[in-house]
DNA sequence: ATAGTCAAAATCGTATACATTCTTGGGCGG
DNA sequence: CCGCCCAAGAATGTATACGATTTTGACTAT
């Protein structure tokens, strides 16, 4: 899919760190003008970048209204966790007992970087987080695979973003280790266990509490500026 | 002008099923001038519309050298058939024992007009086939298996008229049949071989002929052609 | 004051023009 | 005769212009 004239790789690229970090949030819009100015290319580029942004469902293009960053449902959510459950599934059921000693080295090198980047608070242990399972994917030797993963770890990121809360993978430096191990074991058992309750905690809990929120109502979640209207 | 869309859907939706008619070949080069003036088109929109399709892989766009029909590897090939046993299987996994009889009847529908196009020769009834599998992933209720499913079916086609036989599907109707049977009753077990084995024998057998084929070399498969042209 | 209407501004959809790159066929030198 | 090089033609990559649609905000009538 990287076949592509070099600046539109470098906008779309650019665009789409900016919504897996947050710095473009569910929902903005995104100007073609705006953005080739900001980039220095034509609307014929930014169009083609945010054409493939879409593809990837990272954003919305409506006709005629322009495109937005996307801000996918909960319903949405659920389907994509689901997916991607079944998904890694099939992963490590392709890799349990058969890596390379080679293959081991880079998923640890993969969990160090994760871990040090954590531990110094970087906010990048979260790139290095989702890029572990990316990793995974391509290790399979499925280029299929690997691209699905691409997709369905980018929407998880932009999901968690959504709804997630703060500190949303503060144990999963620990859970990588433990399925690294898993898989050279070739322990299969325990490590679909492992995976499943991995992706558990990370993304169906964050959208269960989101659900719970939701139920509140808007008038709940309105209710504590009410005040700060009042003593304006 | 008419509605945003439109014009490209058009262009999209014919050229796709020109390619998975065999109307356009694999290596066939699409040109946007040619293409643009056959529909009525600028190249603007054709080439939103050739985009699509690669976003698909069932075009290649080469940088400054055009688009061209894909041609699939054999590496792909496999690789699209492994993937695409996985995600059959949990597609009946998720309908097994669940299937309400309105999606019975749509399901029993959808397999007679299969069996009529090929009982009368029509040719559609490849189309139909393919669409018995999108069906079953529509009725999972999750808009990605299904978005998956269309593109895995839509490669497959387009792969077995690269690599297959003629006549790929002759028994596909009755396996058909079998696959609801056990849908509905909930017959797990059997259910998931027959679905193997119903793929094992669509896909796999014609890149395995087409495997043998490859290994001959090219010497071999240019042989009859050198008698015809010393007679010239 | 509020709701409805409408015109101006902003933004998108498409066409077209120009620049760049690749292909092709012919000529030149070995 | 063969291979290399280069120029002409063709096709793509990008920019820009223009028409169409949506949005916004102000104005009028009730």
């Amino acid at each position: 899919m990287k076949q592509r004239g070099e600046r539109v790789d470098a906008i779309y690229a650019g665009l789409r760190l900016a919504i897996l970090e947050q710095v473009l949030q569910p929902g903005t819009k995104l100007p073609e003008d705006a953005i080739g100015e900001q980039f220095g290319a034509s609307r014929t580029v930014v169009r083609r970048a945010l054409e493939l942004l879409a593809s990837e469902e990272l954003v919305d293009i409506r006709p005629n209204r322009g495109a937005v960053v996307a801000k996918p449902s909960l319903e949405e959510a659920r389907d994509l966790f689901s997916v991607r459950q079944d998904v890694e599934q099939l992963v490590i059921r392709r890799l349990c007992g058969n890596l390379t000693p080679a293959q081991v080295k880079r998923l640890e090198a993969q969990i160090e970087a994760e871990e040090r980047a954590h531990h110094e608070g970087r906010p990048e242990y979260i790139r290095h987080a989702a890029e572990f399972h990316l990793v995974l994917a391509e290790m399979t030797g499925s280029p299929l695979l690997a691209r699905y993963m691409r997709q369905l770890v980018g929407r998880s990121a932009l999901i968690l973003g959504l709804y997630g809360r703060p500190r949303w993978t503060d144990c999963s430096v620990q859970e990588h280790r433990d399925l690294v191990t898993c898989l050279v074991e070739g322990n299969s058992e325990r490590l679909e266990h492992l995976m499943h309750d991995h992706l558990e905690a990370v993304l169906s809990r964050a959208i269960d509490t989101a659900t719970r929120d939701k139920d509140r109502g808007i008038r709940d979640l309105l209710a504590p500026y009410v005040d700060a209207a009042r003593s304006a």
